[in-house]
RNA sequence: GGAAAAGUGGCCGAGUAGGUUUAAGGCGGCACCCUGCUAAGGUGUUGUGUGGGGUAACCUGCACCGAGGGUUCGAAUCCCUCCUUUUCCGCCA
């Protein structure tokens, strides 16, 4: 949620940030009701004072044994008033709330600028990308032919774009699991969180998912529960509703969870392999910053999520997200895309955004400045770190030898108890 | 799932046959005073949100006693719904 104090001080640069994004987004119309509905908060203010004062006189006078009849049916006439007035207020508040959490939050100065994604901005290569000498496999052909992800079987027992793994391969998903936690709690100081893999819909705004994106979620029937897309959901709202000290910050939450989406807009994509799927499981970082660190801990988070893929020895690339194609609620947003061979080409395997105090708004996570003494709004971060079935995807087919084996990057091997599928 | 009790500020805790409660008091925090230092003591201060005025420090209105409704001239206090917690019963990994 955008600050609507910004928006009234500043409405053109707003805009002007905005349009960077979609040329159709404005604030217009929310300085529009914000006029109106604070004309009416200063009338309705008044008039409760006035009745305030008027109902401690009918006190006073009942106390004294006076008839207080008249006096009644005056103040009476000003709560009516004041009734119609607080309708008006409520139905404009919720009005103005409402367009508040349909517009997406403005991006970064060092955003680029961009129409589509063909304009997001490569920041590095690091490794190369794997030369083969044989005739590479994609990942969904080796993993059936080594039995280690069953295919049918997981649609067969939900849906399309659901996935069994099975034997070794459950076993490499869970190594890679447990790589990340470990890597991100004891190398990148990271607390390790398993929070609850529903979430209501107060949590869902609060990072961004509803109102608009209701469609990509699992709702449960007759329970106000969704099922998260990301740890990022409960993770960022732990602190919801709550005011931390300076002390406290930044916090460094890191979480193992699996993800659930509908993937409503994405028939006929990725259709095939583990790229793409309902249920994907996923180790998630994400922060709580002073406003002043924020850009220096996304760049850390960021390197943190490239940490893992350099450990793995997979060859990745990192983009900087132009305006058109950053996340709803971000102001800025790195991926790191690792090469694979069967798209001939590098896919996102992580997304770390910052979020500026946009989701602390929503969310309300605040903290006590020291200097000052005022409240603020914290800055929230995170990112990928990684997405595990892509992984496990990017390791198959980055690490096939010629004899249809896998080999297991030595990070692993310790988690898996074998070098080798 | 059933029954009972309870939810008041950072914490503890008064206040409910409706009306100087603009929520007592304590603890904690902060500032200052006293003191050779520390401890103790003294004085003051102490939340959140949202409006108005002012360049600003600041001044000022309104709202907030789990959440939302209702009754009333007036609600922390009465009524209804929901949520949460505790205890008991039932069920259960």
């Amino acid at each position: 949620m955008l600050d609507i104090r910004l928006i009234r001080e500043n409405p053109e640069k707003i805009n002007e940030l905005l349009k960077r994004r979609n040329p159709e987004l404005s604030v217009d119309k929310v300085i529009e009701i914000d006029v109106e509905r604070r004309k009416i908060q200063t009338e309705a203010d008044e008039l409760r004072a006035l009745r305030k004062t008027e109902s401690q006189k009918i006190g006073e006078m009942k106390k004294r044994g006076e008839n207080t009849d008249s006096i009644q049916e005056e103040v009476r006439a000003i709560g009516d008033k004041v009734k119609a007035l607080e309708e008006k207020q409520i139905e404009l508040d919720e009005k103005q709330r409402t367009l508040l959490l349909n517009i997406p939050n403005i991006p970064d100065e060092t955003t680029p600028i961009g129409a589509s994604e063909d304009d997001n901005v490569e920041v590095h290569r690091t490794g190369e990308p794997v030369k083969f000498d044989f005739e590479f496999k994609p990942h969904w052909d080796i993993a059936e032919a080594k039995g280690i992800v069953d295919f049918e079987r997981g649609v067969k027992l939900s849906q399309s774009r659901f996935v069994m793994y099975r034997g070794k391969g459950a076993r490499l998903e869970r190594a890679i699991i447990e790589f990340f936690l470990d890597l991100h709690t004891l190398e990148h100081g990271y607390e390790e969180i398993m929070p609850p893999f529903m979430a209501n819909s107060a949590t869902m705004t609060g990072t961004g998912q509803l109102p608009k994106f209701a469609e990509d979620m699992y709702k449960c029937q007759d329970e106000d529960l969704y099922l998260i897309p990301t740890a990022e959901v409960p993770v960022t709202n732990i602190y919801a509703n709550e005011i931390l000290s300076e002390e406290d910050l930044p916090k460094y939450m890191t979480a193992y969870t699996p993800c659930f989406r509908r993937e409503a807009g994405s028939a006929g994509k990725d259709t095939r392999g583990l790229i793409r799927v309902h249920q994907f499981n996923k180790v998630e970082m994400v922060k709580l910053t002073t406003p002043e660190s924020s850009p220096e801990e996304h760049e850390k988070l960021t390197q943190n999520a490239e940490k893992c893929l350099e450990l793995l020895g997979l060859p990745y690339r990192r983009v900087a997200l132009c305006t058109a194609d950053i996340g709803f609620s971000a102001n800025k947003c790195f991926d790191l895309e690792v090469w694979m061979p069967s798209y001939n080409t590098y896919k996102e395997i992580s997304s770390c955004s910052n979020y500026g105090d946009y989701q602390a708004r929503r969310a309300n996570i605040r903290y006590r400045d020291k200097e000052s003494g005022k409240t603020r709004f914290v800055h929230t971060i995170n990112g990928s770190g990684l997405a595990v079935g892509r992984t496990f995807a990017a390791i198959l087919e980055n690490f096939q030898q010629e004899d249809g084996s896998v080999i297991i990057p030595e990070v692993l091997r310790k988690y898996t108890g074998f070098d080798k599928i």
